[in-house]
DNA sequence: ACAAACAAGCATGCAAGCCTGCATGTAAGT
DNA sequence: ACTTACATGCAGGCTTGCATGCTTGTTTGT
């Protein structure tokens, strides 16, 4: 498993590289253009030939690495998923100790929602629907970013154990909302600043349901209490 | 193949059309194929070819009623647009009397987003994004699909008058809601259920805020909630 | 009313461009 | 020497827009 450091654009002088260091190096450089490069033109306008230009490499080396266009994206989906998961962390790790709650916490998965990979996310969401080569790497993308947030989520807020059978649902709730808005956003970028009021309506919402983690010790410890955690409360 | 046309009207495929009838008939086809199109193989795979192909006309006929492929998708937008106003309309005016309640609208509505030309919507917004020529036609398609939401509840619901104030950011985050499911469904057709429970949640939400027209004289609380229309319960 | 002239609708072929995958050849590491 | 990483050229397919020619409807002169 090579660790590069992350995303960093450095080009170090091209003394002797061992072979896992030049192949990890252009593999990462592929990936990190796939990823750019579909949200910056999308699906449709992502070309192999494209990806490499950019990456800095040549077609050859691309399919060498890759060989069809579909592994390549394949690699690109895995490389972000987890890219984005360490960054959320991380900048969760650093937001002040006052904003460590649940409005920071969705303050910080709206940056994610609007950052270019999630727009890369979603053209490939988008695109797989109509694309069967492409439907089959993405079946489960839905399910596996929803876990994703949801690991992320109980990780952060480990004490706020909301019942098993409200989460599902209302956390599906908050992720429509989610992609519903960075739809939207990734269209006007929210020049109007509509999605940011329906936003901060529903980081009120949030707020009401998962109190600040430092404040919860003395409070809310009931087991089925809290049961909406999205919009709906009812059934 | 040509029909020949010394001997007057006979049992041709079609008779004598006026130019008007022709230029019609044409140009319907054409748009239909259009968001078909776009609804079955994607904006990337929409091509002009395949238009023609699906309208069953020629690719000359194609281009001398929409000379570029931005003029017919424009053209087929607006057909798009009222077409999907005039289905909305008409699907609720068919419902039963007891269900023409908010309910009922919203089920319709979710119907509305999961039909294909919802989805050929979908995915002209997504690919705009990427393409500036695209984009000039589609800059304004949220706002006026939020319109036609508002303009068609309020002629449903005439004396459910929101508040002004509560009004856009609350439908936004329903309309947020919907672009989120519909695009998850577009990828799944929720074949786990998931996205139908999210919408069962909502419609709990909005019966108790928006009562029924025929009972709201029996109930007493149709102003209660002027602050919170959406999931937000105001701050 | 008829026929010629005109315009509009329609069909087909072509050129330029792009994308993908392959196949061959060269350089670098083990 | 031998494998791996990388570079470049080629072929087939597809798309878009244009140009040319044919068919059908409409108008106009007599």
């Amino acid at each position: 498993m090579p660790v590069t450091s992350g995303g960093g654009t450095e080009v170090a002088p091209v003394g002797r590289r061992t072979q896992q260091e030049r192949r990890s190096r252009t593999q990462t450089l592929l990936l990190d253009a796939t990823v750019e490069c579909l949200a910056e033109v999308g699906w449709s306008g992502t070309s192999t030939t494209e990806v490499a230009r950019r990456a800095g490499v040549s077609r050859g080396a691309q399919q060498h690495h890759y060989p069809t266009k579909m592994e390549l994206v394949d690699a690109a989906v895995e490389h972000l998923l987890e890219r984005q998961r360490q960054a959320y962390e991380a900048a969760f790790a650093e937001l002040p100790p006052e904003r460590h709650n649940i409005e920071g916490a969705l303050d910080l998965l709206w940056d994610v929602f609007r950052s270019p990979p999630a727009r890369a996310l979603l053209e490939l969401a988008v695109a797989s629907r109509t694309d069967a080569e492409l439907r089959a790497l993405c079946s489960d993308l839905n399910d596996r970013v929803l876990q994703l947030i949801l690991d992320t989520f109980e990780q952060l807020f480990p004490r706020t154990h909301l019942p098993d059978d409200s989460i599902p649902t209302a956390l599906r709730t908050v992720y429509a909302v989610y992609v519903g808005l960075s739809v939207q956003n990734a269209l006007d970028d929210d020049v109007s600043g509509h999605q940011r009021a329906v936003h901060d309506q529903f980081k009120s919402l949030a707020r009401l349901l998962i109190p600040d983690p430092d404040a919860d010790a003395r409070d809310t410890r009931h087991e089925a209490g809290p049961q909406g955690t999205g919009p709906g409360d009812s059934h």
